[in-house]
DNA sequence: ACCTGAACACCGTTCAAGT
DNA sequence: ACCTGAACACCGTTCAAGT
């Protein structure tokens, strides 16, 4: 068949199939995103830099999502809290690829800007230099624990036949109100900005 | 060759040996793990629910070192954090296993028996059944978060050449102090606790 | 530059055959 | 019960050959 007039595949295309399929079963493979694509499994290779590639375009595509423009205006006590809920608010749409980000370090460009820009507002809210990954991972685990909670049924514990021997884990599970992700990043994220901000003190 | 008059292999060995990939290389696979004990791939089989339940071996595993004693005695808000540090400490120790953790739900009886008693004790504390899994979820994003730092070089962040444009990432990634992961931990713990506590005002 | 077709080494899983 | 050996379907990656 030989190279097509115009490609047949893109990064794009070839990204939004690997996010389909995150979503549908927590994970992904080359041949079968070709396979859907109407394309060899070889053909993938030209556009995208192997499986990691992939996942990192996955990352790129997710948080492409995340508003980071309060992080130029906004003070930092109230830039910090909106950059997190739009942070999680974009992996709670797919919270299936937080695993796979997980396993590997962070080289997307667009992502490491946002990080540098909340680097610069804490510098110049005056927190020391010492202090500032502290904070910002302090509150990425709170982000990215909350947006995890919408990967299963009901969050991390899926309790089948084993639920007879926690009775207490079960009623809690059950007596959980509908927002409780939304409500536990809130109870988190608050008191995390007040922590931080004893950082501040003199 | 058949049976042996004594078994080659078993439970244990299998998951100490699948524990030794995961730290090494961030991955195992059955056949590696057949190879370094000196038997078939296929005998694996005979010890083990397939690679979930190495999985599950491994959960149990790292698990087994975390400290629950306190949560009977203790009360809520000295128990609380001390099981926390426990926690975080055992995953610390394995922090790349925390990625393959997270694609399956909990299912360890001893892991389960854990958060059972904690929700006893945020219960007998005088925490509202509904709020009791927001308060775990909330704390154990910490635990992780905090654990999953020893994953990398300098935690989550692996700057290569990118690092020319994060200019101000590199130097706050420089000027932490040695014992980051453990003050990052006790900031987030420390803040979270108080807000849980407020959960308890009338 | 971009697709095919074919190849390679690897993986997870199963199962009859042996003791 | 537990090991082997062989098989199966699948995966990630590479690359010459074609346009």
């Amino acid at each position: 068949m030989g190279r097509p007039r115009t490609a047949l595949i893109d990064r794009q295309r070839i990204t939004t199939e690997a996010l389909r399929q995150v979503d549908g079963t927590g994970g992904f493979s080359v041949p079968e995103i070709a396979r859907r694509l109407g394309v060899r499994t070889g053909s993938i290779y030209h556009h995208v830099d192997g499986r990691e590639g992939i996942v990192e375009l996955l990352r790129e595509r997710v948080c492409e999502a995340i508003d980071a423009s309060m992080l130029g205006t906004l003070p930092w006590d109230e830039a910090l809290p909106a950059w997190a809920r739009s942070y999680r608010a974009a992996f709670a749409a797919h919270p299936r690829v937080i695993p796979l980000l997980l396993a590997s370090p962070v080289r997307a460009p667009r992502v490491l800007a946002q990080y540098e820009a909340v680097v610069g507002v804490l510098l110049g809210a005056g927190f020391r230099v010492g202090e500032v990954m502290r904070v910002i991972v302090a509150l990425e685990n709170v982000v990215l624990g909350a947006a995890l909670e919408g990967a299963g049924p009901e969050g991390m514990w899926e309790l089948g036949e084993e639920g007879g021997r926690v009775p207490g884990l079960v009623r809690a599970l059950e007596a959980e109100p509908e927002g409780r992700a939304e409500a536990a990043f809130e109870l988190a994220l608050g008191a995390c900005v007040r922590g931080f901000r004893e950082l501040l003190l003199p």
